[in-house]
DNA sequence: CACCATTTGTTCGTATGTATG
DNA sequence: GCATACATACGAACAAATGGT
């Protein structure tokens, strides 16, 4: 998937959505690891900063967790 | 109040903390503005950011409301 | 209506600290 | 101690919303 830098939509919104989309088609399953913030930085090519803003709304929302210096989990 | 920078805690906790103290004293009274951003950030001597998380911690508890182009008020 | 000042929102950059294994 | 990975904190610029002139 592609961000749209066009004004669209947030870039954080729209990298949430993503992240959303491949929860729920299983591709990242309940109870593993997603990418590391480096890694999805690079495939997407956007900042820590909006990658974590991303993660933090779908925190907060209760898909992900988060643990500190294991990495974000995917909640079952 | 001055914020402790020897890592007795994180520096947008201590702020948290003091803004919830000043509403409960009803120096921020319901329904009325706090300071704006750069306001805070003069008072305190920290970043817009840590103002910002501060103040983002404060609205997920309900404590605040952040309304855009007008300010930030204090939950009735 | 257009314009401006104020205030919050988003985004990128960089450096250091903390937690886990 | 070291490597990995998330967390905090500084700086900067531009965008968007609101209300008044």
């Amino acid at each position: 998937m592609a961000i749209n830098r066009d004004g669209a939509d947030y870039l954080y919104v729209q990298l949430a959505d993503d992240i959303r989309r491949r929860c729920r088609s299983r591709e990242w399953a309940p109870d593993h690891r997603i990418p590391p913030i480096t890694e999805l930085m690079a495939e997407y090519q956007l900042s820590d900063r909006t990658v974590r803003q991303a993660i933090g709304l779908l925190v907060d929302e209760g898909l992900l967790v988060t643990k500190p210096g294991r990495g974000t989990y995917v909640c079952p």
